[in-house]
DNA sequence: AGCACGCCGACT
DNA sequence: GTCGGCGTGCTC
């Protein structure tokens, strides 16, 4: 009898392969197991188990394992089926879901190292000079990785070289496979069972006057041991006493200290104090009760709190609620908010039974935090992370909060699978038969529309916490203010005059500017000529802090000519602005105040976003200027004002979800102003004041706001009351694009008639030197959506075959919003 | 996705 | 004449 394996690997190839295995292992695995497998000629990959059978392929012969990786399953048959879920509603393989799901390390990938062949001899002279290189290097170094070869000989494409040497008996080659995770062992020591006994001890003591090294370590030992009972980490004992890690090896050898290891937790939270919660105030208390009412008959419940209501707390209550049944709870958070004071605040609350899942977090940190969870351990019960924490292996999931649970950042947007983390975790809540709270102070329209089509459960939180009013809103109209010549620079005299006011009474100010750098174009005055970017079909944008031109969607940088690239001439001005030039403009204005700037730009490195937050918070910075940054789950207490320094590049976005999110934004932002005692105040420069939304924006009418759009919605035929689907093409050549596209778009108008837009290229229609162009799909609601992928996918598989189109990439993307 | 195989331009 | 470009097709 042969037995079988059929296994999902991590690549975007839309089937499953089959390996062959002996009996013994079709006994030991079980699907979720990862084996080792070869897949082509050389890769190695970590592919995992879906299924042990005994029927043999038909047409091939299916390859033989190489080993297995695994001693447990690491998935769960619910990953499984999620996985598959996602797969088949977002278009994309089960390989692509695979790679996002696992960390990292349990993606192991072979790689190729080189060695020299010490069996054979041959002459020198005939090695060229790249392969000398390599075997000059070889004398040196017992093996290289491709990448260092890389570096050597200074090419990118090395596999010629490495053939060629290989066919002349130079080197030999071998794939290694690495095992990422490695689980953190720590030395500890004590003191050996031998001087347990008083006497014993004394003598030994007494014996050490002529090492008083080794004396005085043993005395620290004892006084750490007598602080707290619990073992002694060996790093610990070198650090208190002041020694070295030879006298205490000497110690070990002399056989008076006895050192074990231990395998330990990297994330380990230093005190397991359990805080108590705080109690709700009566709108709060009774936003928890109708919650917990609505989950009897509904699964979702839509949470829709003001800023600052106090949404956190009544999470809180939740959770504590559901962790004492002994379930799991997941909250998930937009990817920027993870990293400030709330993750503080969750701590405090649970202290050692909550785990952070995190994409900053190191891959052995993952691991981890997977395994605790797939264990079910206590330290894992509630699990706060950004989308990619929905593939965790829960085992007895009671609870998910989507937080912010209107932030675009939920959908994945680059490499497939391409889903939203909300929809997602709705899916898989009800595979555990567990509640999911969709918290926002501006729900997505969607969302709003399930709660009002009685789909959701609704609880509303209309008063701030301790009764702080909503901040005043007022808009500014910059157009007249420029014609009575009341700007300085980008400023008008009601916004300095405000920020004045505020930085006079010691109160901290935000401006919100959504672009960064000092201007997004640079024009010659004599020529009319604008710097462009090579690869991109954009203008590039000024830094003045590096004097760069940057492209801020491919990277691409110059440094700031001095003078015209066309006509030589040294006039040049900028158009538009940045939050780098407000910070500027800024310090001209208040040259006595710390002006602190937040966005890409300034949050690099790995606690940059921490620090500048840090800086604020303690009053460092007495005005803040940023992006989209600002917005997202911050708490400043001290913060009395906030200008928006520009509306209009919002609300002109050519997309249908423009108003919105326009709305969205400037409603999150305004809810960082005020958020203690006084009232808070922000100003909205615009161009355009009667625009409907920004006059919604500032007397906090989401529900007028929610009305209009939806009807615009349902007019036109978007969300929610048509599904979308958008279809990408990308090539370097324009034609190629444009006529696949095109191609695409008469097949899929002979299917879906009317409910074809396009195709149309985009208002940037080349990235990295990419053509786009995309044919959006609308699905009605009585259209069955499982047939329509089916029929995208037959037309898309026909494409495949046309080979005048080949090596047009083509990206579906499900809810593109 | 990789990676090998295979067919055409710019260098020894 | 070779080297190396990337188009094409396959992977259990």
């Amino acid at each position: 009898m042969s037995y079988f394996i059929n296994v999902i690997l991590p690549i975007p190839l839309d089937k499953e392969f089959t390996y062959s295995i002996n009996k013994t292992e079709a006994a030991f695995l079980k699907p979720g197991m990862r084996v080792a497998v070869q897949f082509g000629k050389s890769k190695v990959y970590a592919a995992l188990v879906t299924k042990i059978h005994e029927t043999p392929p038909l047409v091939y012969e299916a390859k033989e394992i190489e080993h297995i990786l695994d001693e447990f399953a690491i998935v769960t048959p619910q990953q499984l089926k999620i996985w598959a879920w996602i797969s088949e509603y977002y278009m994309c393989t089960k390989g692509e879901v695979m790679r996002a799901a696992l960390p990292g390390a349990f993606l192991l990938e072979s790689e190729t190292i080189v060695f020299k062949n010490e069996q054979t001899s041959f002459d020198e002279s005939l090695l060229k000079d790249d392969e000398f290189l390599i075997f000059e290097a070889l004398q040196y170094q017992s093996v290289l990785r491709v990448q260092e070869i890389m570096n050597i000989i200074g090419k990118k494409n090395v596999l010629p070289v490495i053939k060629r040497l290989l066919e002349k008996e130079v080197i030999t080659v071998q794939e290694e496979i690495y095992e990422q995770y490695k689980p953190k062992i720590v030395r500890f020591v004590r003191l050996h069972k031998e001087y347990n006994k008083e006497a014993s001890l004394r003598d030994l003591l007494d014996s050490m006057t002529r090492s008083p090294k080794q004396r005085e370590v043993l005395l620290h030992l004892f006084t750490l041991q007598a602080q707290a009972n619990k073992p002694i980490k060996v790093s610990e004992l070198i650090k208190t006493s002041n020694s070295s890690s030879s006298v205490v090896k000497t110690l070990i050898n002399k056989g008076i200290l006895e050192e074990y290891h231990l395998q330990r937790d990297r994330v380990e939270y230093e005190t397991g104090k359990n805080g108590e919660s705080k109690e709700l105030n009566e709108y709060q208390h009774k936003a928890f009760l109708e919650i917990e009412n609505s989950f009897k008959e509904k699964d979702v419940c839509l949470f829709h709190g003001v800023t600052s209501s106090g949404k956190t707390e009544v999470y809180v209550k939740l959770i504590e609620k559901v962790i004492q049944e002994g379930k799991q709870v997941l909250y998930l958070l937009p990817e920027i908010a993870l990293t400030t004071q709330l993750i503080t605040r969750l701590q405090e609350y649970f202290g050692e039974k909550l785990t952070v899942y995190h994409s900053k977090y190191s891959v052995n940190e993952r691991v981890e935090a997977w395994n605790n969870v797939k264990a079910g351990k206590s330290k894992a019960q509630v699990i706060i992370g950004a989308r990619s924490a929905i593939f965790l292996p829960f085992v007895n999931l009671g609870l998910i909060v989507v937080d912010e649970e209107h932030e675009n950042t939920f959908k994945q947007y680059d490499p497939a699978p391409r889903y939203h983390a909300r929809d997602t975790a709705i899916v898989l809540a009800k595979m555990f038969g567990a509640k999911v709270v969709l918290g926002s102070a501006t729900p997505a329209l969607e969302t709003y529309y399930n709660a009002n089509q009685g789909k959701y459960g609704f609880v509303q939180l209309t008063r701030r916490f301790g009764n702080v009013l909503m901040p005043e809103i007022n808009l500014v109209d910059v157009k007249t203010k420029y014609k009575k010549k009341e700007m300085t620079g980008h400023f008008s005299d009601t916004l300095l005059i405000s920020i004045r006011e505020a930085l006079a009474e010691g109160e901290q100010v935000i401006l919100f500017q959504n672009r960064r750098g000092y201007s997004p174009v640079v024009e010659c005055n004599t020529c009319g000529h604008s710097p462009q970017c090579p690869n991109c079909d954009v203008s590039l944008t000024f830094h003045s802090y590096r004097n760069q031109l940057r492209c801020h969607y491919c990277g691409y940088h110059i440094a700031m000519p001095q003078k015209c690239i066309v006509c030589e001439s040294v006039d040049l001005t900028t158009k538009g602005f940045g939050t780098e030039q407000i910070e500027n403009e800024l310090q001209e204005l208040f040259p006595d105040h710390a002006i602190g700037r937040m966005d890409q730009d300034t949050t690099r490195g790995k606690h940059g976003y921490e620090k500048i937050i840090n800086r604020f918070e303690e009053g460092d910075i007495d005005i803040m200027v940023g992006t989209q940054m600002l917005s997202k789950g911050l708490d400043f207490r001290n913060v009395s004002l906030v200008g928006i320094m520009n509306a209009d590049n919002l609300l002109n976005f050519p997309d249908f979800r423009a108003h919105e999110r326009s709305f969205q934004l400037m409603q999150q932002v305004a809810g960082r102003a005020g958020r203690t005692k006084k009232r808070g105040k922000v100003l909205i420069q615009t161009y355009n004041p009667y625009h409907q939304i920004l006059q919604q924006v500032s007397v906090n009418d989401y529900l007028g706001m929610y009305k209009d759009q939806i009807e615009e919605r349902h007019q036109y035929k978007y969300p929610p009351f048509y599904k979308i689907i958008k279809i990408t093409g990308k090539h370097k050549d324009y034609n190629k694009v444009n006529d696949a596209m095109d191609w695409l778009g008469v097949s899929f108008r002979n299917v879906f008639k009317l409910n074809v837009l396009g195709p149309e290229f985009p208002p940037i229609s080349r990235i990295r030197n990419q053509y786009h162009k995309n044919i959006i799909i609308k699905i009605p609601q009585k259209q069955s959506l499982q047939k329509t992928k089916e029929v995208i996918k037959k037309i898309n598989t026909s494409f495949k075959s046309i080979k005048e189109f080949s090596g047009v990439r083509i990206i579906i993307n499900v809810d593109n919003y």
